[in-house]
DNA sequence: TCTGGGGTCCTAGGACCC
DNA sequence: TCTGGGGTCCTAGGACCC
């Protein structure tokens, strides 16, 4: 039996922990460079705030209706995740972290009341120890598990699909089915499928003939038969990746320069931390899509590493090459990332055939930045190839103080 | 004026191997 | 006229997830 615990409007939500005043009112948290809505509070979402929806479409709604917005905080989601995490960790020791605010967890079946009152006592103690509200749905399989989290929200935070669940799954649209997004649900829509029940009972082969192996293992799972089990071991990542959307547009060779430098130094940092090697550096460049005005231009340069590194040093200066094979000059960008493929565990070396020298050591220099920004936060020491100050920077005008990650930012008691 | 970021998996086709 | 069988790896594109 699968249980599916996932945080209520998570972001928002861990705002709230710190912040009474957003309570019951409409809360919106943007995502970076303060473009999107990408976290509604229940009062937001019944004013009609779309997911996703560009942050000045909201502008004209903000005093009429009192919504209160926010940049995102990345850092104190992260944290509050983590916390929740350990507690869901304490109800099974078979848990698979499925994203920042969502995990499966496996129990043996016991009975439906069982389960009902595991569903409470979990809820109840997560909130109690970290302030955030969750839900949890069960189920037979992880599919039918998130089907159930997801009526888990009309039904006092906990929902049991049942064994024979097909009057519940013919009224469960489409895209509300895990794995099934936009593209695949209008195709279907189209062959006169209208609801997960219809999914479910469709023919094998015709499924497997026309969708692939994917919706096939849905349309199992909504049969509860189980075909993704629970991973508990993470696999290491196949690509870390750092990009963002410009401040404002850039149009110099010396700021995306400092941008390159800056991301390649954050991706660097990243596969330290997880004792990753990459030997595969891409650089990509894009225009601002919406301005159908100004000249259009993407690109993208990759470069192969002799031998794999997680040196700062070695990965700035192939990303730095890479934006000089792709630049234009007279163009006006709005966001560039780097990308980190081929990635390898640290531990099992792919030396140079060519190569004299012996394979290298950690970087000394990397060892030490490494050590004083864990200690005293992030960049408190960089390069200054990286820039100082950074006028292309991503907007965060509405963040929220790092409450549990920063001694500075510890919120008073009064 | 203003429109995010970071991932995964599958498939088909091409190139190659013995 | 007739031209095998069984594989792998890579890439691009498409779909999905949060």
């Amino acid at each position: 039996m699968f249980a599916l615990v996932d945080c209520n409007n998570f972001y928002v939500s861990c705002e709230r922990v710190f912040n009474p005043s957003l309570e019951e009112v409409p809360v919106a948290v943007l995502s970076n460079n303060d473009g999107c809505v990408i976290a509604r509070s229940n009062e937001l979402k019944s004013i009609g705030v779309p997911m996703g929806c560009a942050f000045f479409k909201i502008r004209p709604l903000i005093e009429k209706h009192n919504i209160k917005v926010l940049s995102s905080n990345y850092a104190l989601y992260g944290d509050m995740s983590h916390r929740v995490m350990t507690v869901l960790h304490d109800f099974s020791p078979r848990i698979e972290i499925y994203s920042i605010d969502e995990a499966f967890l496996e129990f043996e079946f016991t009975s439906e009341h069982a389960l009902y009152q595991l569903g409470e006592k979990i809820r109840k103690r997560v909130k109690q120890h970290t302030g955030i509200p969750v839900g949890v749905g069960f189920g037979t399989t992880k599919t039918l598990a998130k089907l159930a989290n997801h009526l888990s929200k009309d039904a006092n935070g906990v929902y049991f699909m049942p064994g024979s669940p097909e009057p519940i799954l013919s009224k469960i649209n489409l895209t509300d089915i895990w794995g099934v997004g936009r593209r695949l649900a209008a195709r279907l829509y189209k062959l006169g499928i209208r609801n997960a029940l219809e999914l479910s009972q469709l023919d094998d082969q015709f499924i497997s003939k026309n969708f692939g192996v994917v919706l096939l293992r849905t349309a199992y799972e909504l049969r509860g038969k189980s075909c993704l089990s629970l991973e508990e071991i993470q696999d290491p990542k196949k690509n870390v990746c750092c990009s963002r959307t410009f401040g404002r547009p850039v149009e110099s060779l010396e700021y995306l320069h400092e941008a390159v430098a800056s991301y390649a130094s954050n991706v660097a940092a990243k596969i330290r931390k997880d004792k990753l090697r990459t030997h595969i550096v891409t650089v990509f460049l894009k225009t601002n899509r919406f301005r159908n005005d100004l000249p259009q231009y993407s690109n993208l340069s990759t470069i192969t590493l002799p031998e794999a590194t997680n040196s700062s040093s070695k990965i700035i200066a192939a990303a730095v090459k890479a934006l000089s094979n792709i630049f234009r000059p007279g163009i006006m960008y709005n966001n560039c990332g780097v990308l980190l493929q081929g990635i390898e565990s640290a531990g099992v070396l792919q030396g140079d055939l060519f190569a004299l020298a012996e394979p290298e050591e950690n970087d000394k220099l990397d060892d030490a930045v490494d050590d004083i920004n864990r200690r005293f936060g992030r960049n408190t020491v960089f390069r200054l190839s990286e820039g100082v100050e950074k006028p292309w920077q991503t907007a965060r005008k509405w963040c929220s103080p790092h409450y549990t990650t920063d001694w500075n930012d510890l919120p008073c008691a009064k």
